[in-house]
DNA sequence: GATCATAGTCGTCTTCCTGACGATAATCAG
DNA sequence: CTGATTATCGTCAGGAAGACGACTATGATC
């Protein structure tokens, strides 16, 4: 096939990743330290360059696994366990968001169940997960914990406040809150995702109400936990559905 | 800033676009002919090379306005008039997806009024409005329209899917159904184009009750119309809500 | 000019869903 | 045994939506 490669300007394309997870009642981002210029010692998200015969998904799940271990599941596959929510969030090609050179970076994101502990790539210093509103809080001069006290490199700031926004409004309509939980779960666990996710109180009588009497979305294993404390509950998987209608109302204020 | 140029593959970045309007109770998108391999002859989105200094969104006006002459509005400026809703909409990298050469395409939707006439860039049996439910529909061998009787170029019909299936939701929980209307409308005017979009017949009293109930959707302008036949109706223009909540639902079957 | 078709607008009624919240059940820690 | 904790069931009022009747104001037709 006869084209001009010099007739339309040449970038450098990446994938990075917003991995979101819920750890001790707080919505968790990954987080990786730089060891290089742009940036050295600053945190981002991470990422990498997509390889020249790779699919924008195939290199976003080699990524997340790179980086947690993870598989990444496609809608088909729902129920693997150690497997990720992975979706294309979206592109961001500011002519200057790399000062390197032009970069367009393909971000995706990743909601993820609680994990014992980040893999680290090589250095266990060099990856955390990190609340997102300690990452996302330009006003963290001041803090105390130094890991977290200077904002995300490049334009992840951004990224990563659109990851955060579309897994808030994403919960509300669809069963993705699973995604957030292990194989087997139960309905309070359920909603501690929601409250951490949005940062809000609900009302337990109320979540129960509306997620088991929402066909498809939850089908009981038989099993009951106490890991929780009080009394014993029902243990439930995702269902099929993943459509949630009518939606979960998230509060107002 | 020192780098290697040869470290990481280099791409061809795109943008192409889906422009979606109601024309005669139809949801129609714009489609240009191609004359060039690969694809001769075959319909395809518009799109173009993003240049080396330009922004994504900022290369996707300008094919917008190229080919329909339509400027593109920042969700700050609602209601220049001839000014589209312009978004992106996703990105498809797939390393097969033209022969030529590798290409990432980083797609936009934009939804417009009805206009007189598609502006073509040179040819004006290059570029026309045609609808979505013909250019998807696979099985159109046998359709005694020529002009749409082969599948989209590239995988634009896939592009094309999700950007119909990205307004058809959008519209339930935004007002971006006025982005179909032109600057000042009447409730049926709308309710026609909820119809097209969806592809249902809606209630005109539950519709009309719903959408001049919700505060902030709808502002009259005062005037009245008789264009549709019938008995006047008032006009409106579209009010600063953007959120639509509760939102409007989509009928079941 | 009377009649009719068309589209717009206002109400009513029933049903479903939600938010608020009382009450009971089953565990663990002392 | 008592209290704290969590789970689960039930009740009630208010709001929103679907179904649909009724009326209004125009243009078209006879």
């Amino acid at each position: 096939m006869p084209y001009d490669p010099s007739a339309f300007p040449h970038f450098a394309v990446t994938v990075d990743l917003v991995v979101l997870t819920v750890r001790r009642h707080a919505l968790c981002a990954l987080a990786v330290r730089r060891g290089e210029p742009p940036y050295p010692g600053r945190w981002a998200l991470p990422g990498g360059f997509v390889r020249a015969d790779e699919d924008l998904a195939a290199a976003a799940a080699r990524e997340l696994e790179e980086e947690t271990g993870l598989r990444a599941h496609a809608p088909s596959q729902p129920a693997l366990p150690n497997a990720a929510h992975l979706e294309q969030l979206a592109t961001y090609g500011d002519p200057q968001r790399d000062p390197r050179m032009r970069v367009v970076s393909v971000a995706h994101l990743a909601l993820a169940p609680d994990l014992p502990a980040p893999r680290a790539g090589g250095d266990a210093h060099s990856v955390r997960w990190a609340p997102v509103d300690d990452l996302l809080d330009q006003d963290t001069a001041f803090r105390h914990d130094a890991e977290v006290s200077a904002p995300l490199a490049f334009d992840h700031a951004r990224i990563l406040a659109d990851g955060v926004e579309r897994a808030r409004s994403k919960i509300e309509y669809s069963s993705l809150a699973t995604a957030f939980c292990p194989q087997e779960f139960t309905v309070g666990e359920l909603r501690r995702v929601y409250e951490a996710v949005w940062g809000v109180a609900l009302d337990p009588r109320n979540f129960h109400r509306k997620v088991t009497g929402t066909p498809g979305f939850l089908v009981p294993t038989g099993g009951t936990t106490t890991r929780q404390g009080g009394r014993p509950a029902q243990l439930f998987r995702a269902g099929g559905a993943t459509v949630l209608n009518p939606p979960m109302l998230r509060p107002e204020v």
